[in-house]
RNA sequence: GGCCCCGUCGUCUAGCGGUAAGGAUCCAUGGUUUUCAUCCAUGUUACAGGAGUUCGAUUCUCCUCGGGGUCACCA
């Protein structure tokens, strides 16, 4: 059974470099038909916990991303973790440390004034003399002092750390007895059953030592997978102040789940050449062993590309669904169809293409300067009349092609190019020269309206 | 600074000792279109550098350089 798991901190959203992280270990885990658990790490801020999962699962749900389970709050489970400290101060494998704050920070400078690594020295680690008064103990574990620490990662293959280099009886107990980080992650990965554990590799040079904690109490080391940093544009780490790194954002600038995941999967991770996935085929395909090892950049240009692609190859149903949320209700719109064929090619987002649906929708209230000088000369007057005639001569005007009709058999009685009777009629119709088709969107706003705005073009420019 | 990771077009990436170094995006040009967009076609651009190993290195090794991550009683 593959077990992973997400496990973000309360930060209060969902961001970019955290939902890729979840979306490759959710593939992973229903692609074998296992469990994506869900985790916040709130050992130390628990207060707006609850919160922050709220928008997490909110994002998940836009998504269409489910975790399994009940969520687990590490603020909820000291108890849990007091047995394992208890277990390790028992069997000796951890011990109450009586440095002080100061203490330790004088021992900090003096390290740094030697030029030497920073760390604790290890002063109460076989300590049983009687403890100093008025210091609350912290409590250490014993970690190796030599040798060496292996992670296998499956993403980075073998690393090897050196226990000098890196290791110190690090606290896995605050002094008012809360637990840390380190400490309870390989608690709760342990009993949360997680085999495999795809996180960002910003936490590889921690493993060596939730390993310790891993050994210390004799529990199974996961398989690890540590997916590369999402850099911006400066190559730092993604950050807040980066912009748009709320998963949420991207709803609300109109860009569609499957453009987004489909996005993320492809940052850092590949399948030959293939760019377009579908969820299924994500599940499918998606292998953590296919993870780059470098980090990638954070540009937006594919994602705009996915989500105009996503959009175009959406059917007008589900379409229409999509749109609900930038308030463009038209499920019961008779030309819906129409409408959505009309627009979804030339719209990047969906944001956009709710805007779009107005500038067809309602009537121009000025018209563009410059395209009127251009192309509603005198002759064009002529040609809108004799349109305008047609129209209104005609009873059976629904389909964009019946419009159409009308609009050749103007071009073909007075001897004219297509372009004459567009331009005027597009900025008749639209107020300027580009747009949808012209056809379309008489369609759309019916025969009477289109009559309306070539009058009212017409009269306007007499 | 110590430790660790990384280094192919601007960007996302394919490559797994022998390739004209491929795809996508972006950009440019042309075509289609009444316009714009779409679509189609074409084009520009990359193996960080230096030593090895080898008949042969983008692929393997080492060094240099560059970038990043991390060094808490934060997570």
């Amino acid at each position: 059974m593959v077990v992973t798991r997400f496990a973000p901190s309360p930060t209060g959203y969902l961001h970019i470099g955290g939902l890729r992280t979840a979306l490759f270990s959710y593939l992973w885990a229903r692609k074998n038909g296992g469990k994506f658990l869900l985790r916040i790490e709130d050992t130390d801020k628990a207060r707006n916990s609850q919160e922050a999962a709220e928008a997490i699962v909110k994002a998940f749900n836009w998504l269409g991303l489910e975790h399994d389970g009940e969520i687990i709050y590490q603020s909820q489970r000291d108890d849990i973790y007091a047995v394992y400290i208890k277990q390790l101060l028992e069997e000796g494998k951890a011990y109450k440390c009586y440095m002080s704050k100061e203490e330790l920070s004088e021992l900090r400078e003096t390290q740094m004034a030697n030029k030497e690594r920073t760390k604790y020295d290890g002063k109460y680690r076989d300590f049983n003399g009687t403890p100093p008064e008025n210091v609350e103990s912290v409590i250490r574990i014993k970690a190796p002092l030599s040798g060496e620490i292996l992670v296998r990662d499956g993403v980075k293959g073998d690393i090897s750390f050196q226990a000098e280099d890196i290791l110190d009886d690090f606290v896995i107990a605050r002094g008012d007895g809360s637990p840390t980080y380190n400490f309870v992650v390989a608690i709760d990965d342990h009993l949360m059953g997680v085999t495999q554990v795809i996180r960002g590799d910003d936490h590889l040079s921690n493993t060596p030592k939730q390993i310790v904690v891993y050994e210390a109490l004799g529990f199974d080391v996961p398989k690890f997978y540590h997916v590369p940093m999402i850099h911006n544009h400066e190559g730092k780490k993604l950050s807040k102040r980066d912009g748009a790194t709320d998963v949420m954002a991207y709803k609300e600038m109109g860009y569609t789940p499957q453009a987004l995941l489909n996005f993320l999967v492809r940052l850092g991770w590949s399948y030959g050449d293939q760019e377009i996935f579908s969820m299924d085929e994500m599940m499918e395909f998606f292998n953590p062993k296919n993870i780059n090892k470098s980090a990638s950049i954070y540009n937006t240009e594919k994602l705009d590309w996915l989500n105009s692609h996503y959009i175009k190859n959406t059917p007008n149903n589900e379409l229409s669904r999509l749109l609900e949320p930038y308030g463009l209700l038209l499920t019961s719109h008779d030309k819906k169809e129409i409408l959505l064929d009309a627009l979804k090619e030339r719209a990047k987002t969906l944001k956009e293409m709710a805007l779009l649906v107005n500038e067809i929708v309602i009537a121009p209230a000025s018209y563009d300067e410059k395209a009127v000088e251009k192309s509603f000369k005198a002759d064009a007057i002529g040609v809108l009349k004799a349109f305008s005639t047609k129209v209104s001569a005609c009873s059976e005007l629904h389909l964009p092609s019946d419009y159409h009709h009308l609009m050749q058999e103007v071009v073909d009685e007075m001897g004219i190019g297509f372009g004459k009777i567009g331009q005027p009629l597009r900025l008749a119709l639209l107020g300027k020269m580009s747009g949808p088709g012209l056809d379309g969107v008489m369609a759309i706003i019916g025969k009477d309206e289109t009559l309306s705005r070539i009058d009212n073009a017409i009269t306007a420019h007499s």
